[in-house]
DNA sequence: TCTGGGGTCCTAGGACCC
DNA sequence: TCTGGGGTCCTAGGACCC
């Protein structure tokens, strides 16, 4: 059945808020940054856009860009406090709402359209009750799959509003490089125009055999994106997919050498994956650990358990384990502990039953301080405290696994 | 005063088993 | 008088996304 999507995207979110609680930021050129040394631009508003201030850029460029750059440290509640009251204005028009990121949301409106006088009014609708309540704007795209549907959006930003109706799909891809569209980035970009496809019409026409033989189940997919089909559903909150992963990582404040060092980044690390493992009511089989050199060399080492654990010490052993043997090559840059093989663990383990939580928790910090003495736990603390100035994530989530204080 | 942090999915090679 | 062969599990790495 055709269907009718929303993607509902805000601008320059985290900027727009920061704009919105300050006026003297308004018609400026503002960047949003995490708060400690290595540090780079989240989100510039589109005032310093104009300069050429991009995401990912350091300090320095960014300033260089635009002298006059305001920098802002982001402030995570606020963004999450905006993105909870913006999902209660998507819910008024569809329950199948998906909170793809902290700014970004897909709509299916399928069936609920006619009741408000078609998408584009809905769309229309939307920006004007986000503009109002909080004095942002957003970009609607609207499409009969997510892939159009974020497309439509991408090609109308700042503050638009596009439908790209079923009939239009093939027209508007005709000429568009491949790049331009979610899902294929630089790499697979330039794979294909090394092999002379430069627009998503030459890649839709071009035979699967092709394609398969070059990027195997990758190259049907590609082909599907390229003629606008995409069937994954949009999905609620309440029947969100099974989680795979749950990870901590932090570029250090200055790189070290010194294996007691990064041991203890290592209990950190492995203490926020595991709280939060047992928060939500996860244990991982598999521990992983990365490391980034000076140069910024990464890479990645794993082992898997026999059993799944939620344990802090448990992680944080295996993860020493890991480490152990490796000869570092160079002063390490950043550190990361992540679990996978996820099951759920039972619902009796209650996720939210807040006793327990307490419970738990002070026996984690019990432990630590049982097998490592309290000094341990004290230098931790200092250290997390620290690194609390870290990047706002924009993946971060305002609910569920994936919400990280 | 270079270069964040949270994820997902896919691939490829080797171990191991029958 | 070389090299089966299919399947699964595990590890490492990379592309891509916000």
């Amino acid at each position: 059945m055709e269907r009718t999507i929303l993607l509902v995207d805000m601008d320059a979110f985290f900027a727009s808020v920061e704009q919105q609680s300050n006026p003297a930021l308004r018609g400026k050129p503002v960047a949003v940054m995490g708060g400690g040394k290595r540090t780079v631009v989240t989100t510039a508003s589109y005032e310093a856009r104009s300069f050429g201030v991009r995401t990912g850029m350091n300090l320095h460029e960014a300033r260089q860009a635009c002298p006059e750059l305001i920098v802002v440290v982001g402030n995570n509640d606020k963004y999450t406090h905006t993105c909870t009251e913006l999902k209660k204005i998507y819910l008024r028009y569809t329950p199948l709402v998906e909170i793809y990121s902290i700014d970004e949301a897909f709509l299916d409106v399928t069936g609920s359209e006619h009741l408000f006088g078609g998408p584009l009014e809905i769309g229309q609708r939307i920006k004007r009750e986000i503009r109002k309540r909080f004095g942002i704007n957003a970009t609607v795209g609207i499409g009969p799959n997510k892939l159009i549907a974020k497309l439509a959006a991408d090609l109308s930003k700042p503050d638009g509003l596009r439908w790209i109706r079923p009939h239009e799909v093939s027209e508007v891809l005709e000429d568009l490089p491949p790049g331009e569209l979610w899902g294929i980035g630089p790499r697979m970009a330039a794979h294909l125009r090394a092999m002379g496809i430069n627009t998503c019409g030459e890649l839709a026409r071009t035979p699967t055999g092709i394609l398969r033989s070059r990027f195997g189940i990758t190259g049907e997919r590609l082909k599907m994106m390229a003629m606008g089909r995409d069937e994954t559903p949009v999905i609620s909150d309440s029947e969100t997919g099974e989680v795979r992963s749950i990870g901590h990582s932090m570029t250090l404040p200055r790189d070290i050498y010194s294996m007691s060092e990064i041991e203890s980044y290592i209990l950190i690390l492995s203490d926020r994956v595991a709280f939060r493992a047992r928060r939500y009511g996860y244990a991982g089989r598999t521990v992983s650990v990365v490391i980034r050199y000076k140069s910024f060399e990464t890479f990645s080492l794993q082992r898997k358990l026999t059993v799944p654990t939620d344990d802090t010490h448990l992680i944080y052993r295996v993860a020493k384990e890991i480490v152990r043997p490796i000869r570092l090559r160079e002063p390490v840059r950043l550190l990361g502990v992540s679990i996978s093989s996820l099951i759920k663990t039972t619902a009796q383990q209650c996720l939210f039953d807040e006793q327990k939580k307490r419970r738990r928790l002070l026996e984690t910090v019990d432990g630590i301080n049982l097998r490592y003495g309290s000094y341990s736990l004290l230098w931790a603390a200092a250290l997390q405290a620290e690194s609390h100035k870290g990047v706002i994530s924009p993946a971060w989530r305002p609910e569920g696994v994936h919400k990280t204080l």
